[in-house]
DNA sequence: GTCTATATAAGGATAGAC
DNA sequence: GTCTATCCTTATATAGAC
């Protein structure tokens, strides 16, 4: 049980090698051949495993997205179980699991880079396939937000989560201008992202809203 | 005087079709054949007139951003000259010019999201490209809102702005899940994503702060 | 400044042996 | 399930005529 990455199967490490590569150089410009060399299996390994250079891309992002999906649902129940549930407690189960999911070992970050990339190549069939996966998990947290904000209307709110949701794909996708400095981990940066993102956030909902 | 795209330059054919080519299909998925043959010209003229894919990336960039900056610097000298000017008048004119270009005729709509694409990238090469077109104009913001929010620390005010270019950027990329209705036009739908995304960020700006 | 033609490399995908 | 070898397409770039 050495950590070299031989010890995963073929399929895994395929996988693992074109987050970090997708995220690199995009979808187009990251080659199979570029994959399999640094994932030290066959060219013919990918079209075996997953089809096709498209079927590749599906599963990088089912993998993490599975994961992504059951913390966030998880930690908004356990945030509505709460009896004093506040505004910051739904942002923080929308919010956390996000940027956690960027910190963990090596291949979420890569992830979440892959991500904001898919957003950005505009392509109807990915953003097809985020809304199958993501679609009923944001209406639970439309439900929620919409009964912490009784006096927001429904569109209103809407254009809020948006905002929201903005404000976090670009945390995310580590866009930002501001950059870690040396003597602070990235441990508590991402915690630092995550207080700063959940305040603002907090604020901008609650705009023109007496107290909420 | 018709309207035929043939009464451009060749030279400026490209760079328009180009800029719709790379939003659509990023800047490796998109191929100088597409490029040369969806403009009508030959497929040599691009290294004629670029030199390079990469010379024809970089003039897309800055025939736009020279014009952006330029309106937006305007806005804010025309802002802070107001005698009772208020956190959302420089939020506007910070705003308002990413979001109008994002709407002028045709090619303004395709080079924001090859901007957002930009970030996504995460190529270094490009965002020293921006920071170096972009940078003085960031500065004169930030000492405005510092300004008008004199309460906040200077980090902490850096940390929020970092929340506003990321929610604008998402905003200008046409990200959001938000479709706009048929019975609502273009223009107008624009002008309500500024309204909100001043709203928002003006409460998430002063968050904290005793009044401002 | 624009064309044709072509050099040269890299891409995705597959067939068939093992 | 993994390999080699190869097909076929597409790519960037350039040479040289006009």
């Amino acid at each position: 049980m050495t950590a070299s990455t031989s010890n995963f199967s073929t399929r895994e490490r395929i996988l693992g090698v074109a987050e970090v590569l997708f995220a690199r150089h995009g979808f187009a410009g990251a080659s199979l051949r570029q994959v399999t060399s640094a994932a030290k299996v066959n060219l013919a390994a990918v079209n075996y495993h997953f089809g096709s250079k498209d079927g590749l891309i599906e599963e990088v992002f089912r993998r993490r997205l599975d994961e992504l999906n059951r913390q966030r649902l998880a930690s908004l129940a356990a945030a509505l179980a709460r009896p004093a549930c506040t505004l910051e407690d739904v942002l923080d189960a929308f919010i956390r699991p996000a940027l956690e999911q960027s910190m963990d070992s090596a291949g979420g970050a890569a992830f979440v880079r892959v991500l904001a990339r898919a957003y950005a190549e505009h392509d109807e069939r990915l953003r097809r396939f985020l809304a199958d996966n993501y679609g009923h998990v944001l209406r639970e947290f439309v439900i929620a937000f919409a009964r912490l904000l009784p006096g927001l209307a429904r569109e209103e709110l809407h254009w809020r989560l948006d905002i929201v949701a903005g404000a976090l794909t670009y945390a995310m996708a580590d866009f930002g201008m501001i950059k870690r400095r040396q003597e602070v981990s990235e441990h508590s940066h991402r915690d630092m992202t995550i207080r700063h993102l959940i305040q603002f956030t907090a604020a901008g909902l609650r705009a023109g809203c007496a107290h909420a």
